[in-house]
DNA sequence: ATAGAAGTAGGAATGGTTACTACTTTTGAG
DNA sequence: CTCAAAAGTAGTAACCATTCCTACTTCTAT
């Protein structure tokens, strides 16, 4: 992978999310310190920082991205929030019980949140 | 959820699939039997049977369905294999760690299968 | 310094999925 | 039974996240 500054800014970005961050919301924040930068652009690399594994897709109905790459994730359905949980076994579990190398071992669990739950009763 | 005769032949294909049909894939085959059904009509029927339990979304680049609600899977990036596995108790799991309700709990692991490992070597 | 590999901008294309509209079927109360 | 309201359908257009394409630019190893 050569360097490039657009790629260096966007992992810059991911690195320095919170939030889960879509491929647009990266775009929108790359663009104001380069303008002219294209989502096309922001794909290509987000996807090629995925494939080097230095942040991690997390496969919902629109991809987000994470700079956790050995984490899972819970994702409410009522406020969308997505709360990091480790479940860094499972990998082993698989391999030992299923004879199965896990590659990519993002477990989206969509659900209520304890939040969510609290303001529903 | 009234009676139709297009989600019921859509139903009795995915009860009647080890495959993981796509979508299209069901669409294709309930035309042989129904032929002016339309591709919409299939998405609409697969969402409402999903939400009301009666099939399974899995949740991959193209969604595809499954007679069991009650299963997780493994999906082979070489040989496209789909395999059911047991995670039952992960709803339990994750509500006594994390008090988040787990409503759809599918977990979708991407990797290598034990017969395209084999073959690798 | 420079050639070739890798990266980019901008926009068109892709493709799975949903939305829309006019029409048809189902269902249950009278 | 019957008939009106609710739910479902066919066909097609639209949506929209993502990828592809082309000409151009930047990086980097020698």
């Amino acid at each position: 992978m050569k360097y490039s500054k657009q790629r260096q800014k966007i992992l810059e970005i991911i690195n320095n999310s919170y939030d889960h961050p879509t491929a647009y919301m990266v775009y929108e924040k790359v663009k104001r310190e380069i303008p002219d930068i294209s989502l096309g652009t922001v794909y290509r690399n987000l996807n090629s920082l995925v494939e080097n594994k230095l942040i991690k897709k997390i496969p919902l109905t629109i991809d987000r991205f994470d700079k956790n790459t050995d984490h899972c994730h819970l994702c409410c359905v009522k406020c969308d929030k997505i709360i990091d949980i480790g479940l860094l076994n499972i990998d082993k579990y698989i391999l030992d019980n299923y004879n199965f190398k896990v590659l990519s071992s993002d477990v989206v669990l969509m659900g209520i949140c304890n939040d969510c739950m609290e303001r529903m009763n």
